[in-house]
DNA sequence: ACAATTTAGTTAGCATAGCTAACTATATTC
DNA sequence: GAATATAGTTAGCTATGCTAACTAAATTGT
């Protein structure tokens, strides 16, 4: 608890790294998404919508497994996206099954958005040095390697 | 659009760059929130909490503010937060402020939910290599750098 | 001093988003 | 073909976001 800064403890220099980049990707999210309520579609309709644009189209069981969210909420955020004709249904061979895809205008609502954000970010990027860059880069692909392990 | 991997394209380099952080830190925060449940508290309130907990008592402005929330919606996550008797309220001077903090159940329970997220990500960080984990402190700190920025 | 304005917070009412329990409809299994 | 399993929906609860309209306290202006 104490001794928090200490070289000898190696745990600890391991938990405090772990703690600040928590604390920064909350910080940098929090900041990031500040935009979002002009594209006027909630959080968790454009994160759905997120994962039919990029990741393309399925069904409802399987968007509320990559949302971490049961079915009968990804039910009604779906039942949202089809009001506002940002995603269509269509029927499967399996008659339960539905398969989800996002509208063109679903797939340029999110796209303007996504680029709003990856934009603000990029420009505060623009500031660093040629090397800071490529090291945000490089260690990047650690962040990517760190989240498989969790 | 075309052309995204180009080397010749310094801007375009930048905001893949961008473009992957924003997505790791997503995908980061998406696992770590997980057990969150465990505490029986809701994640506006978890938040708040935190503020209270790791920057001091404040006023419910003050505390809105830092979520980037309205004040009403700030009162009624401090009511809840009162209910479960995770935060108390005091009189300030200015009678029309109130001084908001975090009571001793507050603090603990907000610890172990912290102290859960992080040592997650610790334990998946402590699978990586000295030098790996030192490059991803330096990591961090251009993070918070780059969150200034924005 | 006291009326007008500003500031802090609450209340009311609406929409979205999360859950569990219970239901319908289609597929699969025995 | 009956029993079971699977996919999704409906109903009803809580939490979280908003704006509009309110109360109460402090500040300002004459």
């Amino acid at each position: 608890m104490t001794d928090v800064k200490s070289k000898r403890l190696a745990g600890g220099e391991t938990f405090q790294t772990a703690d600040r980049l928590h604390s920064a990707a909350i910080h940098l999210l929090r900041r990031l998404r500040v935009g979002d309520r002009e594209s006027g579609v909630g959080p968790a309709q454009l994160s759905a919508l997120s994962v039919l644009v990029f990741g393309g189209p399925r069904s409802l069981g399987q968007l509320a497994d990559a949302e971490q969210v049961r079915p009968p909420t990804m039910s009604r955020i779906v039942a949202g996206l089809e009001r506002a004709g940002l995603v269509r249904r269509h029927a499967t061979e399996d008659g339960r099954r539905v398969r989800l895809e996002a509208s063109a205008k679903g797939t340029k609502i999110l796209e303007a958005g996504h680029k709003r954000r990856v934009e603000s970010l990029a420009k505060a990027l623009s500031s660093f040095t040629e090397k800071e860059q490529q090291q945000l880069g490089e260690l990047t692909d650690l962040l990517q390697q760190l989240i498989r392990n969790l």
